[in-house]
RNA sequence: GACCGGGUAGCUCAGUCGGUAGAGCAUCGGCCUUUUAAGCCGUUGGUCGUGGGUUCGAGUCCCACCCCGGUCACCA
């Protein structure tokens, strides 16, 4: 049939035409009513009917039977008792198929099945003797198959023993990946259930989930570098949006009160274990609140999530061979410490920020104190302090911190501080080493707002063009109000313990290769 | 974008000083009705990331490029 007698997908092929040819059987199977999650079928299993049908075979057998189906990952031919070992996305559960309890082709059928087909299996639930839970195929009186085909897989499948572990191969194929390595659905299905409670945390609280443009003809809201594409019936460039923000503060000037939206946010940049060029991001405004408002609110939603979640507000880190050792433990319990930037400078390294720029004694003492952190510190004052929290505290900060008072030149959209204008009044919020959350007291005053935006325009070399909508809409009036950003990858990073966004991320940005992956 | 590490069978990995390309599992053929990475006997499978170069001879040395990971830069 094929040139190359032993190249696994050949192989698999020529089965594809025996199960048409000689089980005149559709290898891709049809609409199967009544199976079962094999955790599900795996709780159904009855001690006691197992034990008296064991006892005596002969009187009524009360053993619970299920339907499941499952990829097969295991294959264990012993002439005429065959154990495979099937999964889905609940979890593994053996079934047996004895050339005794099935018709000769579903027994055949059986035989012939590789690793990675997925298969149904009807039957009794008995324990081995080695005690572990086995759906036993047997046909049943409705004429269902004891055993049948759901889907031939032709496509040679991992080890059974290793897996999946090449990283290249587990982020282009997460398909396989998925299945091959539990902890991977299991990781997906986690941050699937955080979103979740994350919506019905906010809904609870009376914020509407919205929508805004993804497609955007200014990227405003954050100091990003954007995405372009192209419009062809207009004929226009439009941008992938960098942050939803400005779009969101126009839905509190029509009138929202509260409203918040999860979607993607696109930053043309470098590529890094924390960093994916497309992210998702919560953001979340409150008409009259402020930036304690939006501290509050998130550290609230932090702590929900966690409990139902996991149960706990210890998230542990293990290591990534050694998953018996815990590397890093983050404590989540409330209240969060809440401290300005300077505070945290001066206790780091007793500089004592009084907005003078370093001197160049000091400079010296801090990189020579820090070989290897590259410290930048040519700026001006606010900037260093900038500098030195990034590079010497923040990564330090791994029980959640709202770092408060940062140096309003980075911060063109926030109100200043009532008593000291150079500072902006917002939180920064940082766990695990990252910022995960910043929060405003938006600016809502139009003038300011533009000064900020001039201001940005002049020393910036990308030219940022000013989103003169969103200050006419701030003419309009928007009430005072807090808002908040929230990174979901990073989060969900910091909840699993996941040491790459790629892990928390199913389909990562990778550079296409040639062959169509 | 810079630097470091990696790319060898379907999967996981060895490959010494430059001297015929290896193992386990998977595949394929046999045996086996309670296995647990089943076992036993046999079998097959390679563009050593790609392209050049040095050499009698290159998986191994040199050059360029591609892809992945990490660190840094940019950034959240």
């Amino acid at each position: 049939m094929s040139e190359h007698p032993h190249d696994i997908e050949a192989d698999r092929r020529n089965k594809l035409t025996r199960l048409r040819d000689e089980f005149k059987i559709d290898p891709f199977g049809q609409r199967t009513p009544g199976i079962v999650p094999l955790d599900q079928a795996r709780a159904k299993y009855d001690e006691q009917a197992d034990a008296d049908h064991k006892a005596d075979p002969t009187q009524q057998d009360r053993r619970p039977v299920v339907k499941v189906s499952g990829r097969v990952m295991q294959h264990r031919e012993m002439g005429n008792l065959i154990f495979m070992s099937l999964r889905d996305a609940s979890g593994d559960l053996q079934v047996a198929v004895s050339k005794k309890a099935v018709p000769i082709e579903q027994f055949k059928l059986a035989k012939i099945t590789d690793l990675g087909d997925i298969v149904i299996a009807q039957g009794p639930l008995a324990k081995t003797k080695t005690g572990e839970i086995t759906v036993w195929a047997a046909a049943s009186g409705g004429g269902d198959s004891a055993y049948a085909m759901a889907c031939k897989s032709l496509a040679p499948p991992p080890g059974k023993w290793h897996g999946l572990q090449d990283p290249e191969q587990r982020y282009r194929k997460r398909y396989i990946d998925l299945y091959a390595n539990p902890q991977v659905m299991d990781l997906a299905q986690k941050r699937i259930r955080i979103i979740d409670e994350i919506r019905g945390f906010l809904r609870e609280r009376g914020y509407l989930e919205v929508e805004t443009p993804m497609m955007q003809a200014i990227a405003g809201g954050a100091a990003a570098r954007p995405f372009i594409t192209h419009h062809n019936a207009l004929d226009i460039d439009l941008y992938l949006r960098i942050a939803p923000e400005l779009y969101l503060k126009r839905l509190l000037v029509g009138g929202f009160p509260k409203v918040f939206e999860i979607n993607r946010n696109f930053r043309n940049e470098g590529i890094s274990p924390r960093h994916n060029p497309e992210f998702t991001m919560l953001e979340a405004y409150e008409a009259f609140g402020s930036w304690e408002t939006m501290a509050g609110m998130v550290e609230e939603m932090v702590c929900t999530v966690a409990e139902r979640v996991f149960g706990t507000l210890e998230i542990n880190h293990r290591d990534t061979e050694d998953t018996e050792k815990i590397t890093k433990t983050i404590n989540l319990k409330r209240p969060w410490r809440r401290v300005s930037m300077a505070e945290l400078v001066a206790e780091r390294t007793g500089w004592k920020f009084d907005k003078q720029p370093l001197s160049a004694q000091q400079i010296d003492a801090l990189r020579d104190a820090n070989k290897g952190k590259d410290l930048k510190l040519d700026g001006t004052a606010a900037e260093q302090l900038v500098e030195v929290y990034e590079k010497l505290v923040e990564p330090t900060l791994i029980d959640p911190t709202f770092v408060t008072r940062v140096p309003g030149v980075i911060i063109p959209l926030a109100k200043r501080c009532s008593d000291d204008n150079d500072f902006a009044d917002v939180y920064e919020l940082a766990i695990n080493g990252q910022e995960i959350s910043p929060g405003y007291s938006e600016l809502n005053d139009p003038d300011e707002q533009e000064k900020h935006f001039r201001g940005q325009v002049g020393d910036s070399e990308e030219q940022q063009k000013i989103d003169e909508d969103f200050l006419e809409a701030l003419r309009v009036g928007m009430p005072p109000a807090g808002g908040m950003g929230l990174g979901i990858d990073r989060l969900v990073m910091m909840l699993t313990g996941a040491p790459s966004i790629r892990d928390v991320i199913l389909f990562p940005l990778m550079r296409p290769r040639g062959g169509g992956d």
